[in-house]
DNA sequence: TAGTGTTTACATTTAG
DNA sequence: CTAAATGTAAACACTA
């Protein structure tokens, strides 16, 4: 029993509204709006526009309602919503620069400090937003669930997440998502089980609770590499699991129900030869990805201490995930998984270290959207962006500018 | 018992 | 147009 409509196809506004194609999600909702007949850009369409003033222009105006659409579009607002740019790979430049009433859980989240902060910061938003930007804040985003799911994880300071941890963070950055909670919620646990690019990663005995740990396939990192966050060109294959369902399938075999999780999966490109085993399906033994030069997250039991129990097999799981998945600066190692400034890669890099610049922006009282960014912030020049190397206009030619 | 996880089926949307 | 990706619903099993 659900109210179809109301889901689908959000009257209050749409994020695509930069769009001249249909979208993605809900054509029908969305192919009415355009640029022009949007009395202003607080829609979800902002995020793009804000992450690149972010990355380029050291400034993001919150409010682009008296931008004419040939700005946005000379400033790169050709660009399709669900491509998240470089600065954008901090979810905190989601929430806040487009002010949707709230700021995500970040890293846990869970000092008194932060959540003091990061409270402030919502009142002021809220209070901000009123004025302006109500009738969009819930509309659908442009994500898919595995973007989002993938969005959740890589905002956590161990780089994962436990599937309750994932809703929260979804409602805490997107409003949309706090209504009909069962239908979505369901469909990301779907998205979890069914997408080997996540994995699971058991609890330790010293930190009980329900359910497990999500992760991300350490080789999944170029899953959106053509900079389209909303579908990806090709899904995240483990190939050695792919080929057991086959054969398996109508065979109650017992070696079919251990396939290997990291090994023999592959994104787009043809796998590498299967090499190890591993305990199942999407599980993974608990590992400690290294935290992406992350100071905020205290160390884990796991990291305070070496699991000796471990088989050299799962050892060398641990040891693929960590070193081999993540650099020691916490970047993704995967060949595929280069500096392209919408690759998951970056998500992950510049989203560390958004993370980290908005937790000091909270410093001044909560972060205000109007302001300028705090001098820290404005050396952004490491990121991507069209200004630096044209790669919004060169490359991902599925997500940007041609639709 | 509620939350979690898996699986199947089908619809919708998009890329090639 | 087709295949693939994605979204949704639902049934079922498991577990804290």
């Amino acid at each position: 029993m659900y109210e179809k409509q109301s889901l689908d196809c959000p009257q209050s506004g749409d994020y695509l509204t930069m769009l001249s194609t249909k979208s993605p999600y809900d054509p029908s909702c969305s192919s009415g709006y355009t640029m022009t007949s949007m009395p202003n850009m607080n829609s979800y369409g902002t995020m793009s526009m804000g992450s690149m003033a972010m990355s380029n222009m050291n400034y993001s105006p919150p409010n682009m309602g008296g931008m004419p659409p040939q700005a946005m579009s000379s400033m790169g607002m050709g660009m399709h919503a669900a491509s998240m740019p470089p600065g954008m790979n901090s979810m905190n430049s989601i929430a806040s620069v487009n002010g949707m009433g709230s700021l995500p859980p970040m890293n846990g989240m869970s000092s008194p400090m932060r959540m003091e902060s990061f409270n402030r910061a919502q009142a002021i938003n809220r209070a901000r937003d009123k004025t302006y930007r109500r009738s969009y804040t819930h509309a659908k985003p442009p994500y898919s669930y595995i973007s989002l799911i993938t969005m959740a994880i890589q905002q956590s300071p161990n780089k994962m997440c436990t599937l309750s941890e994932i809703y929260q963070f979804i409602m805490d950055l997107f409003p949309f998502y706090r209504q009909n909670q069962q239908r979505w919620q369901n469909s990301i646990r779907h998205s979890l089980s069914f997408n080997d690019c996540f994995v699971k990663v058991p609890r330790t005995p010293d930190r009980p609770g329900k359910g497990s740990y999500w992760a991300l396939h350490p080789d999944s990192g170029n899953m959106f590499e053509n900079g389209c966050y909303l579908r990806r060109q090709k899904r995240f294959k483990c190939v050695k699991k792919e080929m057991m369902r086959q054969s398996c399938s109508g065979d109650d075999d017992d070696s079919c129900k251990s396939p290997d999780s990291r090994d023999g999966c592959s994104p787009s490109p043809p796998p590498p030869p299967p090499q190890n085993h591993v305990p199942s399906g999407h599980e993974i033994p608990e590992t400690k990805p290294e935290p992406m030069s992350n100071e905020h997250s205290a160390p884990t039991p796991v990291q305070q201490h070496e699991r000796h129990d471990m088989t050299p097999n799962i050892r060398h799981m641990q040891h693929d995930i960590v070193s081999q998945g993540y650099n020691p600066a916490g970047h993704l190692n995967h060949p595929h998984s280069f500096n392209h400034p919408f690759s998951i890669n970056s998500l992950i890099t510049d989203s560390a270290k958004m993370d980290m610049k908005m937790y000091e922006m909270q410093g001044y009282g909560g972060y205000n959207p109007h302001m300028a960014l705090p001098p820290m912030s404005k050396d952004l020049s490491h990121m991507p962006g069209p200004d630096n190397n044209g790669y919004y206009k060169t490359y991902a030619p599925h997500s940007v500018g041609s639709l």
